[in-house]
DNA sequence: TCCGATCGTTGGTCGCACCAACGATCGTGC
DNA sequence: GCACGATCGTTGGTGCGACCAACGATCGGA
């Protein structure tokens, strides 16, 4: 941008979707220097955490929508890192699970992942860091409680 | 999602994009309830910053890539927001203004985003906003001024 | 046995950001 | 005076994340 102070570049929500703008592209940059995205790295870390399940499942746990959950288990099966198999108890499932090199991968995300965090957070000091986090944790948490209110009015 | 707990949840990374896209979905629902959206806002208050130009020189100055200005401009113009007349001094220009109705326009979603930045706040302390905008502006400067580093290694 | 719920899948949408290529036009150096 | 590189607007893409509707297959409870 050419001129350093439009009318919004002091407002909350434009330094905050700026910064997580940032935050992003440092992260997805991680990813993909090891050939991965974002969803790639919530998928496996929910396999890590919970086992083998279903793709419903899987997208209820990890907060990747079914239809999305469909084309990333299809990349992440191309590349070997995670196996799909019908359940035998319910046909209408299949039961995915992560590979040895699966795990692998998840270590080299997490790594990148780590690494991220550290870039992002260079300016600040500790203590910084931590206030940081937690007002985001408290927003993020009013926003998520308000989030979607169990159709309330009914 | 299911899960309270996942692996990723406590990131710093994470808890910016998350708490970003709730503000990102308060701000685009206010600009949606008078019919606008993130792109219109922003070239209607570069319009009213700086006065009349070029697309080109609305893109430098707005952010907004100067491919996605030409819809941004027919949009707006289609609802009579903002006028294009060719610029006389230079055949390749247009020369784009705001009309009365797109001033108006500008006032309303003014009023939507303040109303919007309440709604981001509500459960922090006024000095825990102020803390929070520190915060934010530290990450930012430090990260746009890395962003693109203008060929740094030629 | 029937009916509603669930599962996986396909093929879309939207917003924001960015890229390549093109013809038209401009302006500077020669 | 002219040729060439830069700039301008425009078109038609890409990517990612998030979400939606609809469908056939399957399941399970009444």
């Amino acid at each position: 941008m050419e001129t350093p102070s439009a009318r919004w570049e002091g407002l909350p929500s434009w330094l905050l979707t700026q910064t997580a703008g940032h935050a992003q592209r440092l992260v997805s940059d991680g990813f993909a220097s090891v050939g991965a995205r974002g969803y790639h790295y919530r998928l496996l870390a929910t396999l890590a955490e919970h086992g083998p399940a279903s793709q419903a499942t899987l997208g209820r746990r990890s907060g990747i929508h079914v239809s999305d959950m469909v084309a990333t288990i299809n990349e992440l099966a191309d590349e070997g890192l995670v196996e799909r198999a019908p359940d035998p108890s319910d046909r209408r499932r299949n039961v995915i699970s992560m590979t040895a090199e699966g795990k692998r991968q998840l270590r080299r995300l997490e790594k990148q992942l780590a690494e991220t965090q550290e870039r992002l957070l260079e300016p600040l000091s500790l203590e910084d860091r931590a206030r940081l986090t937690d007002l985001l944790s408290t927003l993020l948490a009013h926003h998520n409680s308000r989030g979607t209110p169990e159709e309330p009015w009914r």
